[in-house]
DNA sequence: TCTATCATGTAACCAGTTACATGATTTT
DNA sequence: AAAATCATGTAACTGGTTACATGATAGA
């Protein structure tokens, strides 16, 4: 039940788990894969990082080595293979992931949870470039939504929930702009800022 | 401009600096006021962590040692102050915070991408439990950002701005059940699971 | 042929976490 | 007075990143 002390928390673990379901691969193809396939738009990925779980995931039974590629320009592949437990692990991380939310910490909640060291007047007129780079964003992602009849949908879900979000955003920024600049913030705030 | 590659990149360093501006203070007295305050809720704390970015803070000239009490009841407590390059940077990060929104990588969108891996069926059962815990942090935000007329609205923007998100979510939530649930997923993904 | 870029990987570094340590205070 | 908890910190581990390395191929 408890998605176990396995390695797999990185969501990079997970592409590579889900990437070696449909054949054997290297991992520089996993990573080629990857890019191909626009996830690292989802999923953060640095290739460094990439040979560091495949080797977390070998470790740990996930996946093992099928065999090693030896042809003269380049140089030793590694070819990795899903195992059984590799196969249920995956499985049931992405479960627990889709059913459970998982607390994040965005980094613009951070800030505002601190927003008191900055005055209020600068606060509306940041929160101003931010809504417009939100903007922009939402824009981008439209179209990267929208204009694809080629594509699957199932394979732009996760720009939709992009947007979902971005959209969401926005609209708050815009709500705690315009209470600030109403100036209805009241005395606590506005005194840590008088000179 | 560019938010240098000072060590402030962690949110719980701006903490620091934040609270510092206040007072001078020891690490210890920095961690209780956090949570005091309750901003683990939007920046993750570890107590160790927190001697970590002191150490680094001070590493980089963002705050000095200013004395070290010493009586007999504590072990030795060396209380920290901010310099004048450390509220530089403290209002510069938080500028940058606020006004540009930073790419974050969210679990659920990674798992989104890699969909496709569960069958559509069990996929529609997971996001309704989704669904329901999304609901439920909703009602529990709701309730700590109404019912408080005895705190200032200010600091209660990090969750006004949490229930926005998760409110958010759970309509996209309930969109793309709903989509899966018609059975409009497309050939792609059922094939991947038919026997 | 020189330079850039692709393909592929290793190594060194550093941030953040878990686990351990220790004296004081409070509860049972 | 034993057990639990608070107060305060250090140390060891490990995951992830940046930086380095090296041969092949392709443009200029």
């Amino acid at each position: 039940m408890a998605a176990g002390r396995g390695s797999v928390n990185n969501p990079l673990g997970l592409v590579v788990l889900a990437f070696l379901i449909e054949r054997p691969m290297h991992p520089y193809e996993l990573g080629k894969l990857l890019k191909q396939r626009n996830k690292q738009e989802s999923i953060k990925y640095r290739h460094a990082s990439l040979y560091m779980v495949v080797d977390q995931l070998k470790r740990d039974g996930y996946i093992e080595a099928r065999e090693t590629l030896r042809d003269r320009q380049h140089p030793e592949r590694t070819v990795y293979q899903l195992t059984e437990p590799g196969r249920v692990e995956l499985e049931n991380r992405m479960r627990a992931l889709v059913a459970v939310p998982v607390k994040e910490f965005p980094q613009f909640e951070a800030a505002l949870a601190l927003i008191v060291v900055l005055p209020p007047g600068e606060v509306a007129a940041l929160l101003d470039r931010r809504r417009h780079a939100l903007l922009e964003q939402a824009e981008q992602l439209r179209e990267h939504v929208g204009a694809r009849q080629e594509v699957e949908h199932v394979h732009l879900i996760e720009y939709e929930y992009r947007l979902a979000l971005v959209e969401a955003e926005r609209e708050y920024v815009q709500r705690l702009r315009n209470w600030v600049l109403r100036g209805e913030v009241g005395e606590l705030w506005r005194s840590l800022h008088a000179e």
